[in-house]
DNA sequence: AAAATAAATGAGAATTATTTGCATTTACCT
DNA sequence: AGGTAAATGCAAATAATTCTCATTTATTTT
């Protein structure tokens, strides 16, 4: 009876395994998570479909960490941590940039802003603790 | 006479290009406005010194746009404005990150934090005004 | 409901930025 | 000068992403 709507069925399986993880995944890594699932999903469809879902803004490209370009579900705007050692991406959803600073920055170019991206660097708890035992 | 110091003379060359451009060049586009006084000095080997560079801190990567790695000589904190359309970054100084994040960060992660990076997306004003034209 | 049209997909080839192997050159040290 | 270590050029290798095209799947039309 779930046939009902067959519409977009893969599109729709990539949209929710995105959003429903908070990995911040590569197309390749979200490949794989949805192999238990839908193991009849190529990877060139992943591909595909994040760069339609990034076109149409329902996603968001958090840019690429170690060549690898990461993917957003929540284009709500947060914060990021972005470990350099494990490339392990974790949200910081409490902090705000200021709004006023967007007219500051089109003053300064006079161009127009989009978006503003935030975000720290740095090793992650899980990798200080292997590089103390190490 | 200034044969002195041949020492690094291709990885200074190099170095001090990217130093005084604005342009925060990829590696080829370095490799390109190298060729008037060094033509002999090939791609490889400034994708390899810009890898040593980055390794030893003394210039930072921006991370790709549009795919392409690009590279900043300036590795003081400071903001950058990129334009989506024609993919020029923009030097903001001025914008200060508070440096009170960081420790917030720590905080709330449990790892620790090297650097934050700030920067707006939008369309640069020679592409605001070739947009009205077109 | 069948036919016609349009969109989405899979598989693998193509593309392209970046890295690497290796032979050669260049610089440094004694 | 001779020996050693580092740096480089060239071309091949690598790998993430995109593209081609034949096939499947969905939608619209009659």
């Amino acid at each position: 009876m779930e046939q009902k709507c067959k519409q977009f069925r893969k599109r729709n399986a990539i949209l929710c395994c995105l959003r429903s993880s908070h990995a911040h995944p590569s197309a390749e890594a979200l490949h794989e998570m949805l192999q238990p699932e839908h193991p009849d999903i190529s990877l060139a469809t992943v591909y595909r479909n994040l760069a339609l879902f990034k076109q149409q803004g329902i996603i968001q490209s958090l840019g690429t960490v170690g060549g690898i370009e990461r993917f957003d579900g929540n284009v709500e705007p947060h914060v990021h941590f972005i470990c350099t050692s494990c490339h392990a991406i974790i949200d910081l959803p409490q902090i705000a940039v200021p709004d006023q600073l967007r007219s500051t920055v089109e003053t300064a170019t006079g161009g127009i802003v989009g978006e503003c991206q935030l975000s720290f660097t740095g090793t992650c708890q899980s990798c200080c603790k292997n590089e103390k035992t190490a």
